[in-house]
DNA sequence: CCAAAAATATGAGATATCTCATATTATTGT
DNA sequence: ACAATAATATGAGATATCTCATATTTTTGG
C-alpha cells in the first residue's frame, strides 16, 4: 500500500516563440475541423509532477505531445490503483469534457511531459459539434473501454503468474525487465510482497535471471505461454 | 466455472405493420442528423438467445428497445466472465462499428429483447460523419470505460464482501435479493462456492436472512457501509 | 555530503478464494 | 409426466494473495 504525495505546483507554460515552435512542430490542426491554435497553452511538467490532482476538476482538455504519465485512484481503504499508463498522443481530461459530474482521477507524470492544454471554456462547445474530433475521441474511448474490460476479466480469471508474464513481455527492454516493483504492484493490483514472490518463482523456474535490480529473460517461450493464456478463446 | 451453450438461431424479424409500429413508437430519429428508418430491421430475441455469438462479427449496430442482455467472454482456462449488463437504450456492436479488427464478445439475452438493427453497410459511413450520433456514442463509451476501470480497480482492492454488498443493494427488489447465484459469480468473478460462502457469512452476521432461495435484507446499513468502502476518497 | 525518504528484499503467519466431491432441488424439453 | 439438465447447497483441503515485521540498499532534497 502506498500513499501519494503532492510534490508542489511547478508546471511551466511555454510562451511566445517556444510556444509557437511546439504548435508548429506538433500541430494538432488535423484533429479538428475548426481552428484550434489560438488559445492552446503548452504546458511542461517535470518528472513525478501531478498534471491533475485527484478530485480536482481540470479546466483543460490535454493532448500529450511527449512524455509518459500514470492515472491513479485512491481507495478508502488506503490502497492505490494505477489504472492506466498515458503516452504521447493520448487525451487527458476527456471525461470532464463530456461529463459535468465526474470523479476526477489523479494524473502523475513519470518522465518530463509536454502537453497541449485546450481550455474548455474556449473550445468545449465547438469540440462537441465537430464530427472529426468526436470520431477520433470515440475510437480513443472505445479502445480504453476494451482495455479496461479485458484487464478486469483477466484479473479475476487468472492468477498473477499469467498477468505478470504478459506485463514483463510487454515492458521488457530487449531481453531485460527493469520496471519498478512499487509501480508494478499498484498496476497489477497485488501486494508488493506477492509480486516479489512470483518474480522469485520465475527465477527458480529459470524463466528469469536476476541481474542486480533487473531481470534477464531466459525462457521467453515459457513466459509467452503464460501470457497467451490471457487471450480469449 | 460454466460453459456457454448455443441454443439455436430463432430470432424473429418484424415486418410491415409490426415493424412500422415499433419504428414509430420507439423512434430513434433524434439520435441522428440523417434519416435512419428506411433500412432498420426490428429484431426480437427470446430469453437466453444469443444476439451475437462470441467471435462472430455482427453486421449491425444494435440499439436495444426493450429487454435485458449480458456480455460474456470465455477465457482459455475455461472460465467465463460476465462483463456487462445491457439494458434498453444501450448500443450493441459499437466496437465493431469503430474497429475493423475486434475480438467480438458474446451477447445473450436474459429476457425477451427487442432491438433495432442498423446495417453497417448502409449506415456506417454516415454515422461516422454525424456529430450528433458521435457525441452520444462518445458519452456512452466514456461511461462504459469509467465503469470498467472502477470495477477493475475495486475488484483488486477489495474482497468480495464489499463488492457483493454493493451488488445486493443495487439489484435488490425492495428489501429482497433474488439474483441467480450462477450469474452473479460470473459477474463478480468469483467461484460459486465462495459466493455462497460470503452470503452465508452475511446471514450469520444478521445482514441477510434466507427465505427459500431469496435473501431478505435485515441490516441495510451494514451492507451500505461495506458498499460505501468502494467509493473513492 | 548527509539525513530522510523511498525502494528493495525476505520471513512467517493469516485469510480470501479456489478446486473438487457429492447431494438435493428446480427447471426444461420432449 | 419424466428424464435430462441446470441450479442450489455444503464440506474439506489446497493455494493465491495479504498483512505485518524487519533489514538493507538506493535515491533525494537541502
Amino acid at each position: 500500500m502506498r500513499y501519494l504525495i503532492f510534490l508542489g505546483w511547478i508546471m511551466e507554460i511555454y510562451k511566445n516563440e517556444k510556444r509557437q515552435s511546439y504548435l508548429k512542430e506538433y500541430s494538432i490542426a488535423q484533429l479538428f475541423s475548426f481552428p484550434i491554435e489560438e488559445f492552446i497553452e503548452v504546458h511542461e511538467y517535470k518528472r513525478d509532477e501531478w498534471i491533475i490532482q485527484e478530485g480536482m476538476r481540470p479546466d483543460f482538455l490535454f493532448y500529450v505531445i511527449e512524455g509518459k504519465a500514470k492515472t491513479y485512484v485512491t481507495h478508502q481503504n488506503g490502497k492505490v490503483s494505477l489504472i492506466n499508463f498515458i503516452n504521447a498522443n493520448d487525451y487527458i481530461g476527456e471525461m470532464e469534457l463530456l461529463h459535468e459530474v465526474y470523479n476526477t482521477k489523479g494524473i502523475q507524470t513519470s518522465t518530463k511531459t509536454i502537453c497541449f492544454a485546450l481550455p474548455f471554456h474556449r473550445y468545449r462547445a465547438q469540440m462537441l459539434e465537430d464530427a472529426k474530433f468526436l470520431r477520433e475521441l470515440t475510437k480513443f474511448l472505445s479502445i480504453k473501454a476494451t482495455k479496461f474490460s479485458a484487464k478486469y476479466s483477466q484479473s479475476l480469471a487468472f492468477p498473477l503468474e499469467n498477468r505478470l508474464a504478459d506485463f514483463i513481455l510487454q515492458t521488457a527492454d530487449g531481453e531485460v525487465y527493469k520496471e519498478k516493483h512499487v509501480t508494478v504492484c499498484d498496476f497489477l493490483g497485488v501486494s508488493y510482497r506477492h509480486l516479489l514472490h512470483v518474480l522469485a518463482q520465475f527465477c527458480d523456474k529459470g524463466y528469469l535471471q536476476k541481474e542486480g535490480r533487473h531481470y534477464r529473460i531466459q525462457q521467453h517461450n515459457s513466459l509467452y505461454e503464460l501470457a497467451e493464456m490471457l487471450r480469449n478463446k
